[in-house]
DNA sequence: CGTTATTACTTGCTCAGTCAAGTAAAAACT
DNA sequence: AGTTTTTACTTGACTGAGCAAGTAATAACG
């Protein structure tokens, strides 16, 4: 039995298995962000703005359900439109059927960016991700991470990634 | 055959791993940071620090290898060190053989604030990341987070956490 | 229909992290 | 021994994110 239900101290297996987690938690995400910086100035969370955006048939969303979407606080999405905004690849309109509602629209070169950006976020993911893993892997890893996920909405009172909620 | 070789665009179960990959990246390190920040003031990296330098003989170390240790640039490290060293918890002394390295020595009220901070933070690694999963899982974690790992190095040139050595 | 509450954002302040440019000590050349 | 290079950090300028405190429009209530 490896005690794993609340210990003092981890040990064992499970301190290895999260020390590897940990370094991943460290090393992915810049990994992640780096092609597509160095290629079209965009981390993986404006990225995921425009993403968002151009999945919608209008290519128009409120900040509210745009923050759903790239799981976000309201004040970093904010900021993070007013950014692409000045960049052209983002606008801003108030929505006519509610005047407090922000519609973010994507630009035409928004959406050319996306275009190009696309593939290379694709190819990241499977380089780092996707190939190094076996098709059973994938499956594992995605069981794995919808377990945890569970596992922080129960026990963290509620939506640990929207602080500004609180 | 569900072709993960660098696609123009993830789809079906590679999407869907992704995307729970993807989430798991946003909420786990904050989820992670919280009990340990109210109830110490202490972050995961800060918290690292100090576990590193408890882990030494004669608790000290250089900067370069506790860089090595949390897996951290030497510039966040210093910064980090800064802050500790301000709560008392850290100290800096200069290296009698090499009047280059700046020892960072753990000092009594730091080691206090470990031990009080070691089962809290065992105890949140294990309700969110352990104990969610079968033991069968935690191996297949920690086998899928070592060969992203290889990934990483093996793709992004070398050490992607550690921008200062660019 | 006027007041109060709620919703939908935005923004000021502060802080942590990055990059690039320091500084200072030791090592390596010549 | 004197100059150059390398090592080991630190720091300044800047950017992005968090929290709390705004503002403005709508909804709900009496």
């Amino acid at each position: 039995m490896s005690d794993s239900s609340a210990p003092n101290r981890l040990t064992g297996d499970d301190l290895t298995t999260w020390a590897a987690l940990a370094t991943l938690l460290e090393w992915l995400p810049p990994a992640l962000d780096a092609p597509l910086v160095r290629g079209f100035n965009l981390t993986h969370f404006e990225y995921g703005i425009l993403f968002a955006l151009a999945d919608t048939p209008d290519h128009a969303l409120g900040m509210t359900v745009l923050a759903g979407y790239a799981n976000s606080s309201l004040s970093r999405l904010s900021r993070a439109v007013s950014r692409l905004e000045g960049r052209g690849w983002v606008q801003r309109t108030r929505n006519p059927f509610d005047g407090r509602s922000a519609l973010t629209t994507l630009t035409e070169s928004g959406l050319e960016v996306l275009e190009k950006a696309n593939p290379v976020q694709a190819q990241t993911v499977s380089k780092l991700v996707l190939e190094p893993l076996t098709t059973a892997q994938r499956g594992q890893l995605r069981e794995i991470s919808l377990r945890i996920q569970r596992a922080i909405r129960d026990h963290s009172g509620w939506q640990p990634s929207r602080p500004d909620t609180y």
